[in-house]
DNA sequence: CGATTACTTGGACGATAGTACAACTAGTAC
DNA sequence: GTACTAGTTGTACTATCGTCCAAGTAATCG
């Protein structure tokens, strides 16, 4: 299994690599055209690979845009655990990565909210794009106990991406983090009803 | 010129009701396969039709995607400021607002996100995706002057929906309320840096 | 070596897309 | 009545789509 295993691998491991490829070359295309201008041959042209190679690796094309998906929600999950398991302040960190999305991750980031927004259609892909949501609640829960204040981070986060990718809204790492950083330790009492 | 414009603005108003039924038509396409789903022949079935009277009134597909989204918007906004002029708690009426995103209301506002996000891409459609965002703003300007407090308010909204939309979050009015009330509202010791 | 398997290619099929265009209808002007 | 114009239809052209398939290549196994 093991002899076997080792040639196997070698070759399950060159068609990865053409998988990661062709995963890559969708995001571009995505980055470009948008999530509608995802086909079989654009993807293949992006990739310079022929059109049947990427029907090959991807028989359907939910199969290429659910690979797509879970590829950068990968990256993105990588980020924040990395922030959660590093030292320093993790709401900064946060505004930080936030931010980011103004600058070079601008494309990336609005690759991630097309899909996203592709996902609430395609039960398939909802998990995928629930996981990063979730990967924040995360990191605020190591910031406070209060759920409402956890569900209040998570919401000025991803509206704080809205407004920077749709709004081209300052983005100011400092702003960002007293907006944050408002949504967290809010003293709030607690006003009934 | 009123003689002539009576009969003029009859059939500019027959037009115009075909223009609002081929919208309709169109929201209604998006609702139920999403935008990628638009095309002149969808849309034309849709609203029982043939499809040259689609092309006739919307000679590309732009001009409608344009004109679906700024009805959408026209609403929404007409919405808010029906809650700005009107008396009572006008952050409860906008976590009400919000919150019916869950329920009758989700397919149009899923349809609204996802006209939105298309907007990313097509500069033309830019300012009117923006709209609704400068609408909750004002709103959040009538409760208080702080320009971070009002931008709080705005990511928490539309970060909330997303919850709701995308993730199938709980949407209770008092639990979004409160977490409105805690970006508005929240007594922030302005920590530096 | 042949056999097997993964990988890659070019080309084809039917379906559907955007768009254009000439003809037809109905209401209005004179 | 005729002339005109907005509205409407059926049809057709070309392009591109997803998907499939038979054939070819290259690496590995025995």
């Amino acid at each position: 299994m093991n002899d076997e295993g080792e040639h196997i691998d070698g070759r399950k491991a060159r068609g990865n690599r053409r998988r990661a490829e062709i995963i890559e070359a969708t995001l571009a295309v995505v980055t470009r055209d948008g999530a509608a201008g995802v086909t079989h041959r654009t993807v293949a042209k992006q990739a310079g690979i022929t059109t049947s190679l990427s029907t090959y690796y991807f028989a359907t094309l939910d199969d290429l845009l659910v690979a797509a998906l879970s590829s950068v929600a990968d990256t993105y999950t990588a980020r924040i655990r990395q922030i959660i398991d590093g030292p320093g302040d993790k709401l900064r960190a946060l505004a930080e990565l936030i931010v980011e999305s103004a600058g070079p991750g601008r494309e990336r980031a609005l690759a991630e909210r097309e899909l996203s927004t592709l996902a609430a259609r395609r039960p398939a892909l909802a998990p995928v794009a629930r996981r990063w949501r979730e990967d924040v609640a995360e990191l605020a829960a190591t910031l406070t106990d209060d759920p409402e204040a956890i569900a209040a981070l998570v919401a000025a986060s991803d509206g704080l991406c809205t407004a920077i990718l749709i709004d081209n809204a300052p983005a100011d790492t400092g702003y960002v983090h007293r907006i944050l950083a408002r949504a967290v330790h809010a003293h709030h009492a607690t006003a009934a009803s």
